[in-house]
RNA sequence: GGGCCUGUGGUCUAGCUGGUCAUGACGUCGCCUUCACACGGCGGAGGUCGGGAGUUCGAAUCUCCCCGGGCCCA
């Protein structure tokens, strides 16, 4: 068979990609005789920028879904997007010049909509040119009816439940985006800013945000600080406003802290909503949706709040009240998207119920790797104060399907029959429950997009479909820095909606970072995209990086280095796969020898094979894809291209019949094993080598199995030996400057050699097997301590016999121990007795004025003769 | 400030349920075109395992403190 020199990946790749029916990776939902095993794939944020940490994540998911799949499994891969978000929305009024405003709410959304398809294409792209063994069939977009029907669902049935519910509340607020956002959409960043110093009649107290101070609703100190403590109970005037406001006493208050003294407004951070509510203290908004005063702040009313702050500092010191300013580090919260600082109102919002315990539970019957990061879902539910605020004030997002009657107020929620429904477009199709009213207002407010990617899992796994639920789903994997996001939320709407975990297990990969060690990001202008890597290299290439750059968890640094290793892996395999398969033509794929036909470094490398298996098997379980490639990788370079090809070329190239049957037999189970245990990592160069070798696709066949008498330790030791003479005498031969297929005049070897052939073939040298000891020196130069047998059994005396043993002669003592198999060695605490297991002797030869070289081979001496 | 992770030859990394050859890759230096591969082979140099103290006969590995890096949060 004739087979390409070089292995051209770009054409390979192409090839397969167009070749390949997509269809082999779907799930069946009818089969309920194979286990299942279904991944609830995070659906990505359609940006339209298939990126490099999304990359590494889904070639995980396909190591974990190819291999699965081998493994007998029925397996879904399914692909989603998330679609709903602000960011879109912000790109939309972008690339229109136009504010979200300017047009009605439908032709808004269908610009989103049209960019959202655009941007799912570009996505798509990438990863079919990754190889990513995706279910197309189980594909989901959330902004489509069909899905976020289920997000209305989802609603409906958890305020029924009583989990959803409305109300006034504090919530982080982003006047930029005229939206309430959630905890997890906040992102703190240290600035400085000026801590203010004020005189409130009796007190002084330090703010960092005097423009609250119409806000202010009572003034706080430290029950025990006796500066102030006298004035627990009265009131205060507030500066400039003029309103009283109660002093009260708090232990919270730092009396270190600025004066001691500290001003309580609605809301300046979330101190101030913990006292609001322990205090029950009065609502003064001084701030409204869109960041500006409101009518309490009287002449400031309609400034935006820094215009504001900037007024009333010049106001606080030309009316005598500000009587120092110092500058301080601030943690200010900001909106994760367009970075303006948070503020937190109260609103009418519709929110969640958080049941910490109940997602504790949940988390703990998940299996995590790595381990530690249940730790920090933990810590989040531990700082968990308000409950989930869901509602958005948005346009491009799942409609909250409720409407207001006009007549008596009553909330009416859509019936389950009336989804998808957007209520600004549709009225109920009953009249008022309460009034019998028809006239309605709708819900204008949009749910969070949490509410719809919360769900995916219980999306994938049938929920409200035809099939049968399969929850949980067994593989959720992730980044972590979306552990209090995404898991959170999922964990807690499966419990809340069906009273399951949503999966078995959670696997938690790391963040990408560049080559300089950061965080890729544009800023540092370190971004590598996965396109650029397959153009340069090669997807397989890629993918290799993937898997080796470090284990699933840790953050992995990008390098090309790694890329150009692992095409020269697939440079050498490809080499290797060559070779071998142009000794195939006269294969015989039914011949199966017995033991006793294969020879000792057939029988040596079944046992290698027997180790790659098994070790190949137990990563891959553990997802440690980084292990179970080493060993694969090291099998191939190390074991058979250096050693077991070198060893066999002659019996391959030779006339002796069944010689070369054995050595055709053991190459083509290996490369055989090989290309299936290649295929999860890399699936088109896999693909390539089987279509050769076998019938139908890789990703179609069984995981290689081991059977028992591949392990063969009697092979282990004397295949070992046979690798180590050859290549000795093969360093012996580079050495001197000898061809490396040059023969010499003859091999002598003292020791229990059973099979000369390979040797013979190897070093193209005669070889004599000589049995008993050769008739020169062999002089012990060193004795060592076997300190795993020596500590334990003489604890405090080691350090003795270590030290006695180094200064002894090497020579006596080995006298010793061949003459009585034992040791009594005299050392500083006296003389102790030592076993032969508690040494290790070695010997040097010395070829004794013969016109020879001798090599030692383990012991064994190998004499060369030229 | 708190939690979690982490610090191993020039670079990155394995080992981290304690035992005397500290793994591998890349780089580097020397030799070699040998019938699969020079994207290769063979050989070499290079490490006080962040610092200190402790536990132990023995610590990269366990404990404590300090220093540095990362992530999440306040």
């Amino acid at each position: 068979m004739i087979i390409p020199k070089e292995y051209i990946p770009h054409d390979v790749e192409k090839k397969w990609k167009e070749a390949w029916d997509m269809s082999m990776y779907h799930f069946d939902w009818e089969d309920y005789k194979r286990p299942q095993f279904i991944i609830d794939t995070p659906p990505p944020y359609p940006t339209g920028n298939f990126h490099i940490g999304n990359a590494l994540n889904w070639c995980y998911i396909d190591f974990v879904a190819r291999y699965k799949r081998m493994c007998g499994y029925n397996v879904m891969f399914p692909q989603g997007w998330d679609c709903h978000g602000l960011p879109t929305e912000v790109k939309v009024e972008d690339i229109h010049h136009i504010t979200k405003n300017q047009v009605p709410r439908e032709e808004f959304r269908k610009l989103c909509r049209e960019l959202t398809t655009n941007n799912i294409e570009k996505m798509r792209n990438t990863m079919m040119n990754l190889g990513f063994s995706i279910d197309w069939s189980n594909e989901f977009i959330t902004m489509e009816p069909s899905y976020y029907s289920k997000t209305q669902h989802s609603f409906l049935r958890m305020y029924d439940m009583g989990r959803i519910y409305q109300a006034e509340h504090p919530v982080n607020w982003c006047p930029r985006c005229e939206t309430a956002i959630a905890f997890a959409e906040v992102e703190y960043e240290s600035r400085i800013t000026k801590l203010n110093f004020l005189n409130f009649d009796k007190l002084k107290i330090a703010t960092t945000r005097p423009e609250l101070l119409a806000a202010c609703v009572a003034v706080a100190v430290h029950p025990e600080d006796e500066r102030y403590n006298v004035h627990i109970g009265s009131k205060v005037k507030v500066p400039l406003f003029g309103h009283e406001v109660p002093i009260i006493g708090d232990s919270v208050v730092d009396p270190a802290f600025g004066t001691g003294v500290v001003m309580i407004c609605t809301f300046g951070d979330k101190q101030d909503v913990r006292w609001w509510v322990e205090h029950k203290l009065p609502l003064r908004k001084a701030i409204d949706k869109n960041g500006l005063m409101t009518n309490i702040a009287g002449k400031y009313a309609g400034m935006t709040i820094s215009k504001c702050k900037e007024t009333i500092i010049e106001d606080l010191k030309s009316q005598g009240y500000l009587f120092d300013q110092k500058e301080i580090d601030q943690n200010v919260g900001m909106c994760w998207r367009c970075d303006t600082p948070i503020e937190i109102l109260s609103e009418k919002q519709w929110f969640v119920k958080i049941d910490t315990n109940e997602i504790k539970k949940a988390a703990d019957e998940i299996n995590w790797t790595p381990e530690h990061m249940k730790i920090r879902l933990e810590n989040w539910l531990g700082t968990m104060e308000w409950d989930w605020c869901i509602s958005r004030q948005r346009i491009f997002a799942t409609p909250i399907p409720v409407w207001y009657c006009k007549d008596c107020g009553k909330v009416m929620v859509a019936k389950e029959e009336w989804l998808p429904i957007d209520p600004t477009q549709e009225s109920p199709k009953e009249p008022c429950s309460e009034c019998g009213g028809t006239d309605f207002e709708p819900e204008e407010d949009v749910l969070d997009t949490w509410m719809d990617s919360s769900i995916t899992v219980q999306h994938v796994t049938g929920w409200l479909s035809d099939h049968e639920s399969r929850l949980p789903a067994q593989l959720r994997p992730q980044g972590h820095d979306i552990i209090r996001t995404w898991a959170f939320y999922t964990i807690l709407r499966s419990m809340a909606l069906t009273g399951k975990r949503p999966w078995d297990s959670i696997l938690v990969n790391g963040m990408v970072l560049g080559e300089d060690g950061h965080k890729m990001s544009k800023s540092l202008g370190n971004i590598i995209s996965p396109e650029e890597v397959i153009e340069k290299y090669s997807a397989d290439s890629f993918r290799q990086w993937a898997a080796i750059g470090g284990s699933p968890g840790s953050d992995v640094m990008f390098r090309w280095k790694d890329v150009v290793a692992a095409s020269r892996f697939f440079a050498k395999m490809w080499s290797i796969y060559r070779f071998s398969v142009s000794h195939f033509d006269d294969l015989d794929k039914s011949y199966v020898p017995e033991k006793e036909e294969l020879h000792v470094v057939d029988r040596w490398l079944f046992d290698k094979l027997h180790e790659l298996i098994t070790t190949a098997t137990v990563n891959m379980d553990a997802y440690q894809f980084d292990e179970a490639f080493k060993a694969i990788r090291g099998f191939t370079w190390d074991i058979v291209a250096d050693n077991y090809i070198e060893l066999v070329k002659s019996r391959l190239y030779g006339t002796n019949v069944s010689d070369r049957k054995a050595a055709q037999y053991t190459l083509y189970v290996t490369i055989d094993i090989l290309t299936k245990l290649l295929a999860p990592f890399a699936p088109f160069f896999a693909e390539e080598m089987y279509s050769r070798i076998g019938t139908g696709s890789v990703h179609l066949q069984a995981w290689p199995k081991v059977k028992d008498f591949w392990k063969d330790e009697e092979a282990v030791k004397a295949g070992e030996l046979i690798k180590d003479i050859v290549s000795s005498v093969r360093r012996y031969k580079s050495e001197r400057g000898i061809a490396l297929n040059a023969p010499l005049k003859k091999l002598e070897i003292y020791g229990d050699i059973m099979d000369v052939v390979d040797i013979i073939g190897a070093t193209n040298t005669p070889v004599e097997v000589i049995s008993g000891s050769p008739d020169f020196e062999h002089v012990p130069v060193n004795i060592k301590p076997n300190m795993g047998v020596i500590g334990p059994k003489f604890k405090s005396q080691s350090k003795d016999i270590v030290d006695a043993l180094s200064s002894a002669d090497p020579k006596k003592l080995v006298n010793e121990f061949e003459a009585t198999g034992k040791l009594n060695l005299n050392t500083n605490s006296g003389i102790v007795e030592l076993g032969p297991d508690s040494v290790e002797i070695e010997k040097e030869v010395i070829s004794a004025g013969r016109a020879v070289d001798v090599l030692d081979v383990k012991g064994i001496p190998v004499v060369v003769i030229r």
